[in-house]
Parts: C-alpha cells; sequence; structure tokens
DNA sequence: CCGCCTGATTGCGTATGTTGCAACGGGTGT
DNA sequence: ACACCCGTTGCAACATACGCAATCAGGCGG
C-alpha cells in the first residue's frame, strides 16, 4: 500500500463534503501542514484539486472528465439509458440503476421525478443490501451459496419499522425475490418511501438492476405494485440492449 | 510534490483511456510492475479503480460521487441551470457553460441539441483560448493587463481556415467582444460549426460564459445571430440568479 | 496428463522520497 | 505601525516505497 497516495485520495474524499482549508484537511488527515500542502499541490497539478480562494480548496475538474469516462465505460448504463428514461417519463418517479459493489449497491444512474415529493439520492450514492429493492434483485440473482456468504457477512441495521434483520429471514425474502422475478421495499430503507425493483440481465446473467421509488404519499403500495408489469416490460427491452437473449414465455 | 501521489493520479489519467492491463499501465507510467500493482490496491481500496475481469482494471465508482459532488459546488451551474436548460428548450441547440482555467476553457455543463446533427463534446472537455467563443467572452472580461499577458503566452494552433492565429488579431477581437457584450465563432475551432457566446455575471464580475453550438448546415451565420437577442436575454436571467445586479438600460 | 510459458504476486534490502520541525514571509486586522 | 495568523520553504532523519528476483497461478500445446 501507499502511503502517500492514500493520504491523497483521503483528502480528496475529504473535500467531497464541501470547500476546505489547509487546516481543516490537516486535522482530518491526522498529519503535518506541510505534508498536506505537497499532497495538495500535487493534485492541484494535475487538477483533481483547485484553490477556491486563498483559503480553501475543493475538487477540480479533471473529475468531471475521469466520471464522464467512468460512466461511459459501463454499458450497462449507456444500452438501459433509454428504456429508463421512457420509464421515467411514463410513471413521472424516480427511476434509480444500481449495481452490487463490495457489500453494498452503487446507484450508476438516476431519472427524477416530476412530483414535488421526491426521494433524496445522487449517482454514486451507495446504499446497504439489506433494506432495497435493487439489492435484493441483484442478490437473488447470485448462486445460492455466493448469497448465503454475503447475507451472514453483512449487518442488519434497523432503519425502520419494517427493516428485515436477520439473514434468516433475508434469505427467504431473496427466494421469493427470485420466483416472482421482482423486489420489493416496503419502506425498509426510509419511512415513507417505498420501491420496486427489477433485473436487468446481460449475455452473461444480471447486470444491474433498476427501481422505482414513490413516496407513499404519491402512491400506495396497491399502486405501486401496479406499476410492476411495466417495470418488468422495460427491464426486458433494456436487457435485450445489454445483450441478453430475449426471454421465452415457453420456458 | 508526491512522487507515489502523482504516479497514481497518473494511472487514473491512463485509465481514463478505456480498461487497461497491468502491463499496458506499467508501460505508460514508467516505473516496475510490482510498483503499479501496489499503487493500483491503493487506488482499489479508495475505490478509485476496480478490476474488470482478472487481468484487467478501469475506473471506480468512487469517480461518480466525487464528480457530482465537484459540480454541484460550482454555484454558477447550479444557479444557471434552469435558464440554460430553457434556452435549449427553446431553441433546440447544443447549450455550452464554460468557465476558464489554467490557460484552457472547461465545459462545466451541457444540454443536447434536438437535431440530429450535433456537435460532439462532453463536460469536463477542455478547448483552446483562441477559437472559441466561450473563451473570447471570458477573456473579453478580464482586465487589460491579464488579457494582454495570457493572449501572449497561449498557441494560436491553426484549426480551420478561419482560426485567429495572432495575438494582435485575437485582442483586436476581445475588444470587439467587449464593445458587443457577446463572441462569435465562425467555425474558427471546428469546419461547419459556428458558436455564440455571452457572459454570465455574479457579484463580483463575470463568472462563467454560455454558448449556442450549431452546425452550418443547421442554421446560417444570420440565423444563428438572430438568436443573440435570446442568448443575451437568458444570460441576463441566469446572472441575476448567480447574484449579478440587474443590467441598467440607461448606463 | 504433464510441462512450459506468460503474467500476477510477494519478500526483502536499500535508496529515495517523504515527513515533521522550525524558521520565514506575506497579508490582515487592530 | 505592530502583532498575529496562515501558508510556505529548507533541511536532516527516517520511514517508505521502490526495484529486483524468486514464486505462484493459470492457460495452452504437446
Amino acid at each position: 500500500m501507499s502511503q502517500s497516495l492514500d493520504r491523497g485520495l483521503a483528502l480528496v474524499e475529504e473535500l467531497a463534503g464541501g470547500r476546505k482549508t489547509l487546516d481543516e484537511l490537516t486535522d482530518a488527515a491526522g498529519v503535518h501542514k506541510s505534508t498536506v500542502l505537497r499532497l495538495l499541490r500535487t493534485l492541484e497539478a494535475r487538477r483533481f484539486v483547485q484553490r477556491d480562494g486563498v483559503h480553501h480548496y475543493r475538487l477540480g475538474t479533471a473529475l468531471f472528465a475521469l466520471a464522464q469516462r467512468s460512466l461511459d465505460d459501463r454499458d450497462v448504463r449507456r444500452s438501459a439509458e433509454p428504456a429508463l428514461r421512457e420509464l421515467n417519463a411514463r410513471t413521472g418517479h424516480t427511476v434509480h440503476l444500481a449495481s452490487y459493489e463490495d457489500g453494498e449497491v452503487v446507484y450508476i444512474d438516476k431519472f427524477e421525478s416530476r412530483h414535488a415529493v421526491r426521494m433524496y439520492s445522487r449517482i454514486g450514492k451507495r446504499a446497504p443490501l439489506h433494506c432495497t429493492a435493487v439489492a435484493k434483485v441483484l442478490l437473488a440473482a447470485m448462486p445460492a451459496p455466493k448469497r448465503w456468504a454475503i447475507a451472514h457477512a453483512m449487518e442488519y441495521p434497523k432503519l425502520t419499522e419494517n427493516t428485515i434483520t436477520t439473514p434468516e429471514e433475508y434469505l427467504a425474502e431473496l427466494d421469493r425475490v427470485a420466483e416472482r422475478g421482482f423486489a420489493v421495499d416496503d419502506a425498509e430503507h426510509e419511512d415513507f418511501i417505498h420501491c420496486v425493483a427489477a433485473p436487468i440481465r446481460g449475455q452473461h446473467g444480471v447486470v444491474a438492476a433498476a427501481s422505482l421509488s414513490v413516496p407513499e404519499v404519491i402512491a400506495d403500495l396497491d399502486t405501486l405494485l401496479g406499476l410492476v408489469p411495466d417495470l418488468l416490460a422495460t427491464m426486458e427491452k433494456a436487457s435485450i440492449e445489454c445483450g441478453a437473449a430475449p426471454a421465452r414465455k415457453d420456458v
């Protein structure tokens, strides 16, 4: 492991929280002021951070370009985009595209709700596995041993009244998801918000999951479940774009 | 300067060009394979890169979140967004928001054209100063000595038939821009594409520039110039959002 | 089925880059 | 005008990251 690289990246992450002064960064990094200064200089030369006034530093412009590339690299995102956009236009609700990474899910794309009351989230945000519909879909698609291992390795913080809190319950839920082909998060993650999610398949199985996230005040559970056929049809379309073989009704 | 941090960041930039193997990265970095491996491990731990298959590395998901933050930090972008979006909707043409940085302009936001023939660009992309309308607007707003210094320090590669190639011509053009309040790029950057740009002012002067970029086949120069009043009105609106005092007709 | 070959990975000693200290300097506020 | 507060730099000690070379894994051909 490279110490200075690690410290440098830590600084970048620290700056993700907003503009900071040298002193604030020094405290956060836990190393000497001059060290931080030198790291910042290197980051500045590569445009990962930039000075903001005399006393402040903030994230630099190199990140824009990099993130655009990084997103474009993920062809799920590009391929699924039109279908998800249409789903968003049709339903007016927040649509998320997510993939599994290291014991969490990451939102890799988002289409905003048209309603005034909407869920807060952003691309790049991570969410826990035990309480999100997208995670259930992604986990349900994994081979049983891996599913078991992950379910037993993860935490189950109780975030709302409905949160699943044990591996056993969770694995049972995953079985239900696998059977039905979609997942529900009935206000298990955040109070007053429920979601339905379905998988997007590529050539070699499930590559991502997409969800509709809706505040309960906008649509009750039945209404939300009424959107599932549309969701599934959209995911089928997206899956074909991602190189999946079309689903056959007779199998 | 921190060597390992610099090398690590160089690796990230290298990966911006697409997924790479360890060997390819080693060549690009010009250091020993094991060194690259260790840097990659640190980057991986911070999710700046991730493995893609067994032999490849690609950019990681940390960048999404960071870039979102970085963009949100720039309040010009957030404040100007509604006005620019409307301009894009009204005209159907590509709208760019750009700011000056280290002898180049950086596109910090973009609204896509509705036409099939459209300009290629992306957020985070950089462009030269001597041949873009946004650069002319930004430079024209600078104090004369700084303008002079920049104009004489920069390069003037001839990119098209119309490209300005000397500091003298460029400075004269800047004077025209300052006088008229908008700038034109008459296919000086890319053949067949021309642009008009205008400044967005904040509390302390010009903070960014926005442009309409249109292929000549879609609109001739006269038609493009016909859009200038709309552009200026939009920028006036955006400027007020950015904290500028409303323009007074009588001054 | 075995052995070769390519490419990833690790242990280790050393040189080098990096660190913290302390002194300096520039700007700001009183 | 003075003092204070930061940011900045030079330097010497040290830890760290480097390159080397041996090891390991995995794929391919014999």
